[in-house]
DNA sequence: GAGCCGCTGGCACCAAGCTGCCAAACCAGC
DNA sequence: GCTGGTTTGGCAGCTTGGTGCCAGCGGCTC
């Protein structure tokens, strides 16, 4: 363990960060941000647990938690976030990778994991303000442009092969004859899968139905 | 000035910055990665130029230059932008503040600017590994999220007032007759403004309209 | 004033979109 | 085979959207 005048301390494993960090987590009084690629970044059983506990038992915390757009894809993991989201953290999906765990406690001190060196993580304190600030800017900036969980899991209706082809025709602006003719379905039936392409995103007109189709990522 | 072993230096003012740390911006050799709030940050005169003739000289440095939103509101700096672009460095602007800068040399030394003390800026040059990745994981995240600095010029066909009206109506989902009367036109005057403004929008139907509008980030 | 814009709104007409109704087709399971 | 439920497509009628045409109303210059 090497050490820059206290400051910034290098940790190698979960156990040492454990040891000598979670007091430091659980030491948080305004502000707990985290950003990490998937909630079960802690290997070590029981640190995770520990430190929920502890933060419960400050409630004025704010706590940020952003995580990579894969844990979408993680039925467990959505419904753990879920569920911390629920008990007062703010929880953001970025639309990307975030590569290396950061965790800001207070302001003050800043904890990154680096790589694995001798089959353990490092994982580097740093307590000086104005990098700590820094990496708090590019967080918030990071943050800003992430979306809430609550509203990644409502959206995407899940829809199948012909409503998308549909969608595409729409965004071509094709008309309906032309469309449904594309298709190889009559007319009305095409005009049936729109209505309930648009019931689907809960439109009531077709401009409006653009909109949540190009909101929700729905078509290109 | 302090230093931790050499490796975290505390520089005050950009006097010294210019003196100690122009030459490790020089010195770039393979990536430039630099985010702020606007291109205008170098307060000294000539320092500016200076690195940017030394980074002319090595084309093969990939150079990423991450600015505010805050920067689209002033014509001078989206015209320097622009010419830098043009001269190989990757332009993106970011829907949000940078309220630190903070620059990262081939990947191994990251300068971040603090605060002003005794009326000069702080800035502190870090080369631990594990900062400097964790600092350029946010950095990229963010600018991931970022869009090019072309692409926002290009956008945004600057509609009137009106215009914003009518383009919010349709995206309430409402029709054309409660429309024209909430804004105190005639029916057919509206329809006017919407063909006017699929016109704009380059749209043959209302929800390829919808699509492009919220694309365009038109309507929230 | 007259004459010339450019914009607006009314009318008419057509095109496009929406939906209820019903018969035909399809697809289980029996 | 038959039977009951679902899906499809045609028809019809209605609503909504789209646009050409022209009259009216400013404001403008000459």
């Amino acid at each position: 363990m090497s050490t820059d005048l206290d400051q910034n301390v290098v940790l190698r494993g979960e156990r040492e960060l454990v040891e000598r960090a979670a007091p430091l987590f659980a030491g948080a009084r305004e502000e707990f941000v985290c950003a990490a690629a998937h909630p079960r970044t802690w290997a070590l059983p029981g640190a995770r647990e520990q430190i929920i506990a502890a933060r419960r038992a400050h409630p004025g915390v704010r706590a940020y938690k952003l995580y990579g757009s894969e844990v979408l894809a993680d039925d467990t993991a959505v419904r753990l976030l879920t569920d911390i989201a629920g008990h007062g953290p703010q929880v953001r999906i970025l639309d990307g990778q975030i590569p290396h765990e950061t965790i800001v406690v207070d302001r003050r001190v800043a904890v990154i994991a680096g790589e694995m060196r001798a089959g353990d993580r490092e994982f580097t304190v740093v307590r000086t303000p104005a990098v700590v600030a820094g990496i708090l800017a590019l967080y918030w900036a990071t943050w800003h442009n992430a979306v809430d969980l609550a509203d990644h899991t409502a959206e995407v209706p899940a829809l199948g092969e012909q409503s998308r082809d549909i969608l595409a025709l729409l965004a071509d602006g094709m008309k309906d004859e032309a469309a449904c003719r594309q298709l190889g379905i009559s007319l009305r039936t095409y005009r049936r899968r729109v209505a309930e392409l648009m019931e689907l995103l809960d439109a009531d007109s077709r401009f409006q139905a653009g909109l949540r189709a190009r909101s929700l990522g729905l078509v290109p």
